[in-house]
DNA sequence: TTGTACGCGTTATCAT
DNA sequence: ATGATAACGCGTACAA
């Protein structure tokens, strides 16, 4: 298939490569009659630039990159609107790139900074256990916003920025609310197993919190979702709870590390004939909309998402600006209580 | 910045510049001892391939594209996931691109296809108003996966393919389903005003149903979604059905156009004192996970999301491959009778 | 205001 | 097995 160039298009304007450029471009020395008469040519023919020879003579890009590890979560979807606004302001592109789940996102960053000639980069979601010299090879700003993520501490604070929640703190904060109702055999459905994983942080604000109120740690209340289904899903909350119901263990609340977990188990409960919050309590995790709309409405910490994606785009802006280095921002979250959680039964 | 590039290496490797490019790309006819060699440095010294000098002269590229217009709808993360299965069983690469919902998906294909040579195209989600000569630059195969799409009927047939559910039929019968509960007062939420979009075609089918059965069309009940936010949300769906309460109008059930307003609709019902489906029955239309978990359990029509995305995937691979021309395949959805309907009141 | 010619980083072709 | 060189399509100094 002949593809067709802006050599051709010179040829039939009768004009030269470098006049069917600059309207393209829109650059102010090229008569406007010319210009018309090329763009006329260019709409009936159907040209559209390649964009690779583009890139590749471009120094000047004006544009960032974000890079989503997990579209399905809901919580990035608000982040990604805002962030796509923001940058829009600034007169800059925004390349919005999804990384699969068995690929290394620095890697993939690096490969788009070569093709895109990118300013800086947003990583969303995923797991950041990154060599030092790797990641020195972006020499671009970037930041990880880690809603829903964790930045392991032995990485150089110094080589990165960062935007998180506390999920250690937060989940510490739940599971006091829980025991301040009067809960004691507080059970918890956790997604991830692995070490610096949110789900392990959540699980270690949990029994801190268990046990600043002298409460025994009971391994049976700890229940991780099946590994292979997808892991933050309602259906592997249902199952979860499901389980843990059946297995007689005994328990007067549940505190999900996910509101799309805490879904799933309250369908697991209410199935079972029982009644939320009058018989177990249900916390969840995140504040996402369906949480809010369910019935019972869930308990949760509500994260910050539109404040921290505001901040996200400001600090990577003023990083390219060079108007800062380096920060590390951790944004306070919101208990928000509502119709699942109560005071324990008897 | 001074980027490293393929020379670069091959001076540090002393050798030439196609070698260091055999040893990139796995070329046969390399030495082992050589490869290694170069492989070697290009670790130490962090080079990445310029993408788009390799696209750019890359006769052959095995990709297809994705084109998705509205991540935010749920169905197509599940259609995502068997696309990009299937892809990789057949050695290809899959570009997932987000088309902005103010943006012309065809323009954006336009691009991709010069940009990373395509071999073919899945658009997923939009409207397709697309004139017939613009799409006719479209040189390589397009899919149209109308999942939450509607296809205008003066396209020419024998240009396009298309996979779809009859928006208008399972529309109708799931009105009909709630008649014959009998319910004659059925409000209807929609969520779009535009010709051709499915929700106008839901509505069609909705006034069909009533015409049939010899109801009245009443226009009180059919409740449009407010404008100015996103139009499939649960915050929609609330807000519209609060409305709708609050006019006094009569109804005994709602048949909410998707199953994220039915949500919306539920909680607006429970909050104002009505039970469902006691007083009211809500019927929804999609079949997403959270009407399976939600309490209560939406009734809905529900898609077959996952046969959809493998025959589109082997629909484009077989019109790739030669094998075939256009087709437009409609696939029948199913009626899941759930706990949100029951027969009318009095 | 417009056209010519070079170079961006890579792959493919053709010698060697 | 390896190296030199011509494209790929476009932007842009520079010349006209």
């Amino acid at each position: 298939m002949p593809e067709i160039t802006i050599k051709d298009i010179a040829k039939r304007c009768g004009v030269g490569i470098s006049t069917v450029s600059r309207a393209i471009n829109n650059h102010p020395d090229i008569n406007p009659e010319t210009k018309n008469m090329i763009m006329e040519v260019i709409r009936t023919t159907g040209f559209v630039p390649n964009n690779s020879a583009r890139n590749l003579k471009r120094i000047d890009a004006k544009s960032i990159a974000v890079l989503v590890k997990g579209i399905t979560n809901p919580l990035f979807s608000d982040m990604i609107k805002i962030i796509e606004e923001e940058t829009q302001k600034k007169k800059y592109s925004l390349v919005l790139k999804h990384v699969e789940y068995y690929e290394d996102e620095v890697d993939v960053a690096l490969e788009l900074v070569k093709e895109k000639r990118l300013r800086g980069i947003i990583f969303l979601g995923g797991y950041f256990y990154h060599s030092k010299e790797k990641i020195g090879n972006l020499t671009v700003p970037y930041i990880f916003s880690t809603i829903g993520t964790a930045v392991p501490e032995d990485m150089s604070r110094a080589l990165y920025s960062s935007i998180a929640v506390d999920d250690k703190k937060e989940s510490y904060a739940i599971t006091s609310y829980l025991i301040g109702l009067g809960h004691k055999d507080i059970a918890i459905i956790s997604a991830e197993s692995e070490i610096n994983s949110i789900g392990q942080l959540r699980l270690e604000g949990y029994r801190d919190a268990l046990k600043k109120a002298g409460i025994a740690f009971n391994k049976n209340l700890v229940r991780c979702v099946e590994e292979d289904i997808e892991h933050y899903s309602m259906e592997n909350g249902y199952i979860t709870a499901k389980k843990l119901i059946e297995s007689g263990e005994k328990f007067t609340a549940i505190f999900a590390t996910a509101d799309i977990l805490a879904v799933g188990a309250c369908r697991a409960l209410l199935e079972a004939g029982l009644r939320i919050p009058e018989d177990v309590s249900v916390a969840g995790y995140d504040g996402i909309d369906v949480g809010k709309y369910y019935n019972p409405a869930i308990t949760t910490i509500k994260q910050p998402v539109k404040e921290m994606a505001k901040t996200t785009i400001k600090l990577l802006f003023d990083i390219v600006a060079g108007r800062k280095s380096c920060e590390h921002i951790v944004f306070p979250a919101e208990l928000v209580e509502r119709e699942s959680t109560g005071p324990a039964k008897g």
